[in-house]
DNA sequence: TCCGATCCGTAC
DNA sequence: GACGTACGGATCGGAA
């Protein structure tokens, strides 16, 4: 990373006049007919032309715009405007809806704004894009070249031509600036645009030139040199005016999109092949099959060098020293690396060649016999900086085979997440977005869900094309991906952070956490039976037998059998909720025996029964994934099983939390960060009550409640705690008065006048939410405490609920991904700590502000004082980090 | 038969 | 419409 140069890269967008551009089409080719008849001509060269732009451009943002049927506002200022068109031809009109859908599948937006003319909604699109993005616009409209500048640009779709500001100039005569003051005299014959009788294009240059603007020239219309040309304004004043108020393009247009919306995706092949073969464009479906059949731009251009026997691996190894990096990849049979059926591994050796290594081939040893070779080089004393996707998968699929890597210098897609943890996830997708090239993907190689081949059936020569795709493709997104990196000061972050967090995650899953298979048994009969009883009694009460867990069958039964009130609403029908179920209890014993029952059934299917069938055969122990950018807040997320949702909260749940349980000889510890949250807020805010609270060591929700009435801590009630407690987290949530008192139970009002209150007590907390919605809104995104992004493009949106949205998740993803920023490097100095004083004990679990270990018995005190001190120093806040620590057999013990 | 949408509920 | 971030089970209906 930090070799690399810090470029601006700016981004690129192609706006296509859509209307403009499908006409010139209709002109340029005709005759052309689908198969069954119908003219094809214009959707053709229309498709045609947006490829040449998309090939040449390769923009990152994409935008097709049409005029809006029918009348729009320049007929109002003057019913005359385009009055000498003729009306569209009918075999044009046919092909509106083949490109509409055309561009559906290339997915790219169509844009058509009612009383707006394209060229006005190009306008208002320019005017929204970023400030550092090069637009083209591709249209042969005069109108827009006002829109001409340094970073504007107009082409042409069906020649080479490009007017820049020097070009408009030279065409004109005058800079882009002074063209609409020109199109005043001129005038425009196809848009029955009056302009000035009597003035030409090279008059009204000179003139121009000579006065600037159209209001001058009137001004000092008596001054004119020529009498044929003063005359003529003399006699025409209106008619300029109205020409340029008509040739002015309006930037103002409401849009029902955002700039972001625009960002260029995928084409839907599928989509495309079929309406090729429908519309008889047979050169289209020819490459659209190919580049299903062998993948496109980059794997047509690699060399794949197989690597078959040891002699050429031993001269691979040579090669690999003199690397500066090396991109490694891999393909595996089934998805989790700890159940590690590897079928091969490539390296890209240069941007167009990899060597690829079928792990068959190296006999018995397989796997083995590379990672032996390979761990000198990039183990931890190795030489060679390795980089690749899924960078924590291969740590852990070498470390099986007993090579302990050291952390990788480059990951991209967990470098494409921190650029944006909105945008594309794969390489595929990266590649699109930074590259402009075309990879396949894992699924176009192999199908979808249940019908797609195992890797170890796809053929070797398919298989290694793929994967010499694919890791030639990260060798060619490191480099611009660690500008933007840089660029965006997130390169610290990633180098610092989430690279080194990919080893510690790994060492993570692959340590696992044993769990009590023996008591989820007796828990799963325990349950069951209960359930069995539950839903003979719901149906008794029913009268009738139905599937308690369908809410639509529920929803018949309690609304409709019942006729009991209805709560709330859901967008399909009658909402059979917790909240709800808990009223209805009030009238009808059915309702708090269905949530009993789910209670039950949620604990069974998604625990107690789920659980088991995770363990792993080898190690007897569940390895959940962590996946590191999980969350779009920097937070990690967890699968297979998710153990961050773990039951804690009932006495049902904590049986499942006992089921997991230390190695013999070992204990659990577990070290959560107290308050971090509401810490961060302190820390933000500046507030001195909240700021000396956290010092002090008070009750912080003990401590809001009594400042808000007003009264001392030693006599906030209960009620009035939780009440704290709540607004407390509202604040971090940004919930409403309405969504407060929902919770609390109480009316609205009093939840305003609570709210109300928090707010005169803190201010410094009101200043800070205004503070980071408001720069939100100024730069469209977020960013925590060590610099992670989040970008909202909602901040801007006219629709208030979207609006709304996006200022809460703007507030809550500063907390809430600061906190991620903490525990991750928490994580990394604890880890540290572990390597270098030799402990024992392990990392197993993370659950957002809780790290969870396993250790020898022996070892548990003194990794208490290790962690908690680690965790307590990883960084300085206003506010000192308190951490609790735990120890005990299972994980309810510890926690 | 498969898959996505919907509803619901668990955690922090 | 109304409280942020996740994952996942069950059901259901439409597509394959």
């Amino acid at each position: 990373m930090s070799e690399q140069v810090p470029l601006p890269s700016p981004s690129r967008a192609v706006l296509v006049d859509g209307t403009n551009s499908l006409y010139r089409a209709f002109f340029a080719i005709p005759g052309l007919r689908a198969p069954d008849g119908a003219p094809t001509n214009a959707a053709y060269g229309f498709v045609n032309m947006l490829l040449k732009v998309m090939r040449e451009e390769r923009p990152d943002y994409v935008a097709v715009v049409f005029d809006a049927r029918g009348k729009t506002f320049r007929h109002r200022m003057y019913p005359d405007y385009k009055a000498t068109r003729d009306a569209q031809p009918e075999d044009l009109s046919t092909q509106i809806p083949m490109v509409r859908e055309l561009l559906e599948a290339y997915r790219v937006p169509l844009i058509e704004i009612e009383d707006f003319e394209a060229d006005d909604v190009i306008a208002t699109l320019v005017a929204a894009a970023p400030a550092d993005c090069q637009v083209a616009i591709v249209s042969t409209d005069k109108d827009l070249m006002q829109l001409v500048d340094a970073r504007v640009s107009l082409l042409d779709g069906m020649k080479d031509r490009r007017y820049g500001p020097a070009e408009v100039e030279a065409r004109f005569g005058v800079p882009p600036d002074r063209v609409l003051d020109m199109r005043a005299l001129v005038g425009d014959p196809s848009d029955n645009i009056p302009g000035v009788k009597g003035i030409g294009e090279k008059g009204a240059a000179q003139l121009i030139r000579e006065w600037n603007d159209l209001e001058n020239l009137i001004e000092h219309r008596e001054e004119i040199a020529s009498k044929r040309a003063r005359n003529a304004i003399a006699s025409q004043l209106e008619e300029a005016r109205l020409s340029k108020r008509l040739a002015t393009l309006r930037a103002d247009v409401p849009l029902p999109l955002d700039f972001e919306d625009l960002r260029s995706r995928e084409p839907d092949r599928e989509s495309l092949r079929e309406l090729f073969a429908r519309l008889g464009f047979t050169r289209l479906l020819d490459q659209v099959q190919d580049e299903r059949r062998s993948s496109d731009s980059v794997p047509a251009r690699i060399q794949v060098q197989v690597v078959d026997g040891a002699a050429e691996l031993a001269s691979l190894m040579s090669e690999l020293s003199r690397l500066r990096v090396l991109p490694i990849g891999m393909v595996m049979n089934r998805g989790r690396p700890l159940e590690a059926d590897p079928v091969a591994v490539a390296m890209a050796l240069a941007p167009d060649r990899a060597a690829y290594i079928p792990l068959e081939g190296l006999g018995d040893a397989g796997l083995g016999a590379l990672v032996e070779m390979l761990g000198p080089v990039l183990g931890r004393g190795g030489s060679v900086p390795w980089i690749g996707r899924d960078t924590k998968g291969m740590q852990m699929l070498f470390a099986e085979q007993g090579c302990e890597l050291k952390a990788p210098a480059f990951d991209v897609e967990i470098a494409g997440s921190l650029l944006d943890p909105a945008g594309p996830r794969g390489v595929a997708g990266l590649a699109a977005q930074h590259l402009g090239e075309t990879v396949r993907t894992w699924e176009d190689l192999v199908g979808r869900g249940a019908k797609a081949t195992p890797a170890a059936e796809v053929p070797r020569d398919q298989l290694a094309e793929w994967l010499a795709g694919e890791v030639c493709a990260v060798a060619s997104l490191h480099a611009p991906l660690a500008e933007r990196l840089a660029a965006d000061d997130l390169d610290e972050l990633f180098d610092a952070v989430e690279l080194p967090l990919t080893r510690t995650l790994a060492r993570m899953e692959r340590a696992g956490v044993r769990i009590d298979e023996a008591r989820l048994g007796e828990l799963s009969r325990e349950y069951g039976d209960q359930l069995e009883q539950l839903e003979g009694e719901i149906h008794a009460l029913a009268g009738e037998t139905f599937l308690v867990s369908s809410p639509k069958q529920l929803q018949v039964i309690l609304f409709e059998k019942l006729k009991l009130p209805v709560i709330k609403k859901t967008k399909t029908g009658y909402s059979t909720d917790e909240d709800v179920l808990e009223k209805l209890a009030a009238h009808h014993e059915l309702p708090a025996r269905v949530l009993a029952y789910r209670r039950l059934a949620k604990l069974k299917n998604t625990y107690v029964d789920a659980l088991p069938p995770l363990v792993n055969r080898k190690t007897g122990r569940i390895h959940p994934t962590f996946h590191q950018l999980g969350a779009a807040t920097g937070r990690l997320s967890a699968t297979d099983p998710n153990v961050q949702n773990i039951p804690i909260r009932t006495p049902e749940g904590v049986k499942i939390r006992e089921a997991f349980i230390a190695a013999e000889g070992h204990g659990l510890l577990s070290a959560d960060y107290s308050q971090v949250e509401l810490r961060i807020l302190a820390h933000y805010s500046e507030d001195e009550s909240l700021i000396q609270a956290f010092r002090r060591g008070e009750d912080i929700h003990r401590l809001t409640a009594a400042e808000v009435a007003g009264i001392s801590p030693d006599r906030v009630t209960a009620d009035q705690r939780a009440r704290a407690k709540a607004v407390n987290f509202g604040i971090i949530y940004g919930s409403s008065a309405f969504g407060l008192a929902r919770q609390l139970g109480i009316a609205t009002g009093e939840a305003q006048e609570t709210i109300d209150a928090y707010f005169a007590r803190y201010d410094g907390v009101r200043r800070f939410l205004d503070r980071t919605v408001q720069e939100a809104r100024e730069r469209g995104w977020v960013r925590t405490l060590l610099g992670r992004r989040r970008y909202l493009p909602d901040l801007g949106s006219r629709n208030r609920v979207l609006r709304n949205a996006a200022e809460r998740m703007a507030v809550n993803s500063v907390v809430q991904g600061t906190a991620a920023d903490l525990i991750k490097k928490a994580m990394l100095a604890v880890d540290a700590a572990l390597e270098a004083e030799a402990f024992r004990a392990r990392m197993i679990l993370q659950v957002h502000d809780e790290l969870v270990f396993e250790a020898p018995e022996s070892e548990l005190e003194r990794l208490t004082a290790t962690v908690r001190e680690r965790m307590e120093g990883v960084l300085s806040l206003r506010v000192p980090l308190v951490v609790d620590v735990g120890t005990g057999r299972n994980w309810r013990e510890a926690h």
